[in-house]
DNA sequence: TATGAATGAGCATTCATTCAT
DNA sequence: CATGAATGAATGCTCATTCAT
């Protein structure tokens, strides 16, 4: 029997070379000779994984969206402060991972920026992700205003505006080099904190 | 005489020529053959006033610039109302002219991310702009402080505060393909209100 | 005992597979993986049958040059029409299966050609094929003559000249998208019945 | 001033370039790099010619089919001899020519035969520089049964013919690495005096 | 015997840049 | 000063073939 190979786990080597390789030499520069090498794999190898370089992309935008914004929606439930408190948590937490992954967020926006002329389907792809997180904002406000603890208010317009902000400080930490969040968590809070009762 | 050729002029007449093929074609398809077709031009012909293309994509980002965050400081002074509603007059109108000017906004955040990283110096080029646009909302609000019209705040951070909701705003039009800026004007009007005597 | 496995029927099976492959897709386009799919194989199983692609291409024409002429020498002699009309009737019936294998002959044209350029001996294989027709015609030629319904003639030159009439009809038929064989057919005809006494 | 180069001439040349290349390496193992050797020029510079390979492929394939029929139709006049004469020694100086530039004529079949499949309009361009011929043949055999020496006959259908002889024979001329054209002007030539009054 | 995996060699094409005129 | 011509260097991609299992 021939050596058998797990597709999928390969699939994640390439694209984690393909990240490293967006992260070193930006993703203008990249092209698939880098990321073969990057895997220690020869070109036409990376075929064999992924129809054409742009699937490579996709995939590797994919991951790190995915990776951003997966894990809140489980380990929310399980702190026992309250619903703004925890807001606030969440919310700080997802400018400190995106400041951690500065580069990666800086090449996913690049990606994004790039493929939005192309009328491509990325933009959907990250809609979808973040579409979760703003249901969350939304249960936890409602259980806030239900517990008592949330002021009466548009619940769906502030759970946009929460996204807004958010999406605003990840944007400028791609954007910039050095960029401090201090500014951007200091809104949030206020922004949170004014609904408190 | 011989005919002599404003080399200044000409070289704005690339870059714009550059600006609307980076708009049409998108950053990342365009090339020198285009630019040089958008302008007339032949192909060398650009390289007596560039010395690579990488300069011109310099100069373009830096004309864009420019021209967004100029306008604003000569004429708020003749505008005769409160201090917070023109600082709230002045963010809204430079959303709608990012929204207006979206594609433009886009390949230029999207030049923006490549080269940040090629370690040039753009990032300055821009933070002077937008130093002069926070040097006015500071002189907006000291000033509204002194009419007795803005709570005592700290000048400096919310004149930074404003500045980070506004970038968000801009980057997130640039980053969307239809964007809805009805929730930045409303967060940013809220946040100015809430500094209201 | 072991299973075992019949080569040369595995090889049949291989070339007709890479016939129908050389069919759908033309012979320019075709390639081993999609021969190996055609056949339900991998690709480097082949290797085991055929030292490389090229021999596959020449055991094809073998075969498809096979098919077109050995059935005439067997069924021929149970007509009981006179010699001219058997010829008429070989000849038209030879220019219709062509016709109706359009698509395959084209293909075995178009590898004959490219390999006349490699010196290689598919020709002379095709002459072995043809040069049975050839003498089958001589034979109906001199029964003719013997029965006293054929002119007397030069047996050789006209067989030759019959067998040039043919291969041109087939040539064309190769060569055009939608041929008509009217004219292909009239012709042989009037060209047989002017021998006939 | 820069040097400025005839672009028809040098098109032409590199066609020249490319017809040596099919006659030398086949049709088949051409490529680009083979055919820009062959004219001295980078690959590149190929490509401000022409737009893709297939165009040079293509109009290969239309200098050759020019260069095999179009002599015709203008010197025939000059000849005194009788119609039937007149179109034997056309038949014969074709059939001579393509014999002579047998490689040429076997390149072009491979091509038109390969090409077959991809549907691209190659063989309306041989129609049409054939169309002529056949004009020719009919307007000569018309002259003919005016002058009478040629017997009243259908004259498309004859000249169509005619037609299918010739072309019978090139085919087969391209086909078969040596060949005899004996039978084919022999064929021709029974063929022509057959309707001579 | 059969086959998943891997790859070297090769091809068409693009593009920024240089040079001679 | 301007430009037609030319090209080196890449890049994405294909495919026949080999090898280890």
């Amino acid at each position: 029997m021939p050596k058998k190979i797990d597709h999928e786990a390969r699939k994640q080597e390439i694209l984690q070379a393909a990240l490293k390789v967006f992260a070193r030499e930006g993703y203008r520069n990249s092209n698939l000779s880098l990321i073969a090498a990057e895997c220690s794999l020869s070109r036409p190898t990376i075929y064999q994984y992924f129809t054409d370089k742009e699937e490579i992309y996709h995939y590797a935008v994919k991951l790190v969206t995915g990776r951003m914004f997966s894990k809140y929606v489980s380990y929310v439930w399980r702190d026992p402060s309250g619903e703004v408190d925890k807001l606030i948590r969440i919310c700080e937490d997802i400018i400190d991972t995106a400041d951690a992954n500065n580069i990666e967020i800086s090449n996913l926006v690049g990606v994004m920026i790039q493929v939005k002329h192309e009328g491509r389907d990325f933009e959907g792809m990250i809609m979808h992700r973040t579409a979760k997180l703003s249901i969350l904002f939304k249960r936890l406000i409602r259980s806030g205003m239900a517990n008592g603890v949330v002021k009466s208010c548009d619940v769906d317009k502030v759970a946009e505006q929460l996204m807004v902000l958010l999406e605003g400080a990840c944007l400028r930490i791609a954007f910039f080099k050095k960029y401090d969040t201090t500014q951007d968590k200091d809104i949030i809070r206020t922004f949170l904190i004014s609904f408190k009762k």
